[in-house]
RNA sequence: GGAGGGGUGUCUGAGUGGUUGAAAGAACCGGUCUUGAAAACCGGCGUGCCGCAAGGUACCGGGGGUUCGAAUCCCUCCCCCUCUGCCA
């Protein structure tokens, strides 16, 4: 959410930048009207109500007195009466206005590029070198059925498409992968470990800014409004809200959780294998830092991301997204993306933004500052990172031409020491 | 799932429908005293909204209602505790 006094003193810049991102501006529009309404209405309920608190404690005295109040109680009663209505109305008011702001997305940061779409990202860096092969390298798919990691036929029937089923040496790999990123998070950046629950209530997802606009994108329990949750972001941010917080910043938290995606929209999209799936594990980091220092907590952020990759030794690259393709809580986001030599293509495995205050204030997560003033945080978030796709990029880049694949060094302690994954008969 | 009890400020904990935003204590901040500290004493000490300000208004788990007036009464939802049932 917006600051509605940002809005209210300076509309022209506000627009410009939800304009950089492509935004419709009827609802910024419809928020500075209503917010004139509303003040003017709390003026009027506030003088109202003033009137009435005095006569209301004058009929207190007088009864004491022993005396009559009929006349006096009849004329506070039209005040009542008065004070209702106009409440009712500004209760209307308030609740468009606050449609109007949970709709309203974020001002991209004024540096980062402007584009509508992914074409206007920009290439930060590549790191690493892409494997050569002296064969045709395979795709994750057909790796993962030769040496048996996968079994999505057998997922559908469970489930149905989008609901991978690792087994065998792929499920291994896929928990040593959580377990090697969660370790290096928790003793090597800082982080303390969360494992929070993986259903949410609806103020959540309003808290983080999936709801209102994703309400489609996501699973909902209907019995108990509950939602599943799309990302670990959502109950971990969440851990703070309402609250003033208690310790020192900056706070880093870090959690392992499934993610649950229903990808409406994307119907037909990637829909082999395991890149695009309505079900997948996600190693999620979330940072609570003053505002001052949140563009360089995002640096930290997306180097800590780049820690987990760097100790695979594999090969990717990092992006900044333009106006157009940052989320619609976030003002900057750095993507980074796996090579994925089976597919020929980039795989995003992590996305690190900074939201400024704009989930605090709808978290309504506050934090003393060095003068004892009370201030929103800044709270950012980043992959590190999603499974499925850095599991492609592993057996993709890993391969051999005997069509095993080498598993990377820092992997081995949390696979038995294994050195490489090779077809086995299931047992 | 069933029965009962309860949710008040940072914490503990009062609160009869009427100057109660809310007693008291603790914690915390400032001051006096002290070589320093502790103790003692004095003062301060919630948040949001409207307002240039003075000030006003709202908030005692959430929402709604009764009343001239609600922390106090009623309804409803949520949460916690005790007993009990079923169960990984």
């Amino acid at each position: 959410m917006l600051d509605i006094k940002r809005i209210r003193e300076n509309f022209a810049e506000v627009a410009a930048g939800l304009a950089r991102r492509g935004a419709e501006l009827t609802y910024l529009e419809q928020a500075r009207d209503l917010d004139a309404q509303r003040r003017t209405l709390v003026t009027e309920t506030d003088a109202l109500k003033k009137e009435r608190n005095t006569r209301s404690k004058e009929i207190g005295v007088l009864k004491k007195a022993g005396q009559d109040t009929t006349e006096v109680q009849a004329d506070v009663r039209v005040m009542g009466d008065q004070i209702t209505a106009k409440d009712s109305e500004l209760r209307e008011v308030e609740e468009a206005l606050r449609t109007a702001m949970l709709n309203i997305p974020n001002v991209p940061c004024a540096t980062i590029p402007t584009g509508l779409d992914a074409s206007g990202n920009r290439e930060v860096c590549q790191v690493g070198v892409p494997p050569h092969f002296d064969f045709k390298p395979l795709d994750h798919i057909e790796i993962g059925e030769r040496l048996g990691l996968l079994d999505l036929a057998r997922a559908v029937k469970i489930t149905g498409s989008g609901f991978p089923l690792m087994l065998g040496q792929g499920a291994q790999l896929q928990r040593a992968l959580i377990q090697y990123m969660l370790d290096m998070h928790t003793t090597q950046h800082g982080y303390t470990e969360l494992l929070p629950p993986f259903v949410v209530n609806t103020d959540s997802m309003r808290g983080t800014g999936q709801l209102p606009k994703m309400a489609e994108d996501m699973y909902h329990c209907e019995v108990d409004d509950f939602w599943l949750i799309p990302t670990a972001e959502v109950p971990v941010t969440n851990y703070f809200r309402n609250e003033i917080m208690d310790r020192p910043l900056p706070v880093y938290l870090t959690a392992y959780t499934p993610c649950f995606r229903r990808e409406a929209g994307s119907a037909g999209k990637d829909t082999r294998g395991i890149l695009r799936v309505h079900q997948f594990d996600k190693v999620e980091m979330v940072k609570f830092v003053e505002p001052r220092n949140s563009y360089a907590e995002l640096e930290l952020l997306v180097k800590d991301a780049e820690d987990v990759l760097k100790g695979l030794g594999l090969h990717y690259r990092i992006l900044e997204l333009c106006s157009g393709d940052i989320s619609f809580a976030a003002a900057k986001c750095y993507d980074i993306e796996l090579w994925a030599p089976g597919h020929n293509c980039w795989l995003e495995v992590s996305s690190c933004s900074n939201f400024e205050d704009f989930q605090a204030r709808r978290l309504n997560c506050r934090y003393k500052d060095a003068e004892g003033k009370i201030q929103f945080v800044h709270t950012l978030n980043g992959s590190g990172v999603a499974l499925p796709r850095l599991v492609i990029a592993i057996l993709e880049q890993f391969q051999q031409a005997d069509g095993s694949v080498l598993l990377p060094e820092a992997i081995r302690p949390y696979m038995q020491g294994r050195e490489k994954l090779v077809a086995a008969m299931l047992r």
